[in-house]
DNA sequence: TGAGGAATGCGGCATATTGTCACACTCGCC
DNA sequence: GGCGAGTGTGACAATATGCCGCATTCCTCA
């Protein structure tokens, strides 16, 4: 019901430290995010996020789970060390319960399976304690639709194997290719 | 690979609290918890539970989340207003990520989806920061999996309500009924 | 060069799931 | 009491899916 409060000051815009060895995802989020008031830097691994962690602390900071080399997962205690008031959304395309615990644990204030918009991820960022329903966005996703996101995206993850994508997508290989094969995106 | 390491000292048996609304469940995991050397208690909701724990306080606690009216979330910082020490940890059948996320935020120290048996739940109350005894793995989500958790997710910021999610999630409210009725967790 | 191995595209079913309608029931409310 | 909204359930047709098979292509390797 009420608006989704930004948490960004007109006079000083907030510093968002954005990580994803996905350059292209990188680009769509950070832009998306930096139309909605932050200053956003983007780095493609641990390293790189450090280095710039060290320069600007961040005031919030979405990290991918499955960088190349190491986890992201190790990523948030290191940012929490160089400033413990960095808000820290984990935000990955390989989900699981397990690593949700982890991560809160280690400090994220939020955990968010892909596809998200940057609407999710702010939202993410206004998560507390005893208030869930901060994750609320205004209109979820149908089930169709983040069906369709997910499947491009692992898809896209496995440079359009489509055989590769049913399995590790619990479904057969020609329901997959019917699936593809339905142009039109249902809303 | 490693042995599960006992958290009970054999010559002081350590106090668990035991709260799920299935009666046969508590039975048969509080038969097997208390073979390992715990004094178990149960309870079938929050109110029970809360009594056992204010006349002794448990060392380790096993809440389900879907009891008989509220959540037994709330009952995770209950407990640990009465006994900061409490070890507690969540064990649901209706697994998400929305939930898991909530529950460590709210002080439980690790979170399982049913079916597990005892040496799961010992190796839960086992897991540390740093030292996640839940397997990790890094896969993406299958379709039904994402779908669920979506499902789930919505559902909770509904309070519940299946019309209104049915309605957001573009599926006939009979579908969404089936779905919830279903086996929660596959794969 | 030819024999695996893996992916792909597609047809055809048997089975499972879903959409749709209908009906009864419970609440909260005016 | 009547109204609107939500819920649980049954039945049946329309789709979707799982699962087979087969032909084809593209690799790699001996």
């Amino acid at each position: 019901m009420e608006p989704i409060e930004s948490r960004t000051t007109p006079s000083e815009p907030a510093c968002l430290l954005l990580v994803d060895d996905d350059a292209t995802f990188c680009r769509v989020l950070g832009l998306a995010l930096s139309r909605r008031g932050f200053t956003v830097a983007t780095a493609h691994d641990c390293a790189a996020a450090l280095q710039l962690a060290q320069g600007t602390t961040p005031d919030y900071a979405v990290v991918d789970l499955n960088l190349a080399g190491d986890s992201g997962l190790s990523l948030i205690p290191q940012l929490l060390a160089l400033d413990s008031m960095t808000r820290v959304v984990v935000l990955t395309g390989y989900a699981s319960i397990a690593t949700a615990v982890e991560a809160i644990k280690l400090g994220a204030v939020n955990y968010l399976a892909k596809p998200a918009d940057a609407d999710q991820v702010l939202a993410a960022f206004a998560a507390t304690r005893g208030n869930p329903a901060a994750s609320v966005s205004l209109r979820p996703l149908s089930v169709n639709r983040l069906e369709w996101e997910h499947i491009q995206r692992v898809l896209r993850e496995n440079d359009g194997n489509i055989s590769v994508t049913a399995r590790q997508l619990g479904m057969h290989r020609r329901t997959l290719q019917r699936k593809l094969a339905k142009r039109p995106v249902k809303f």
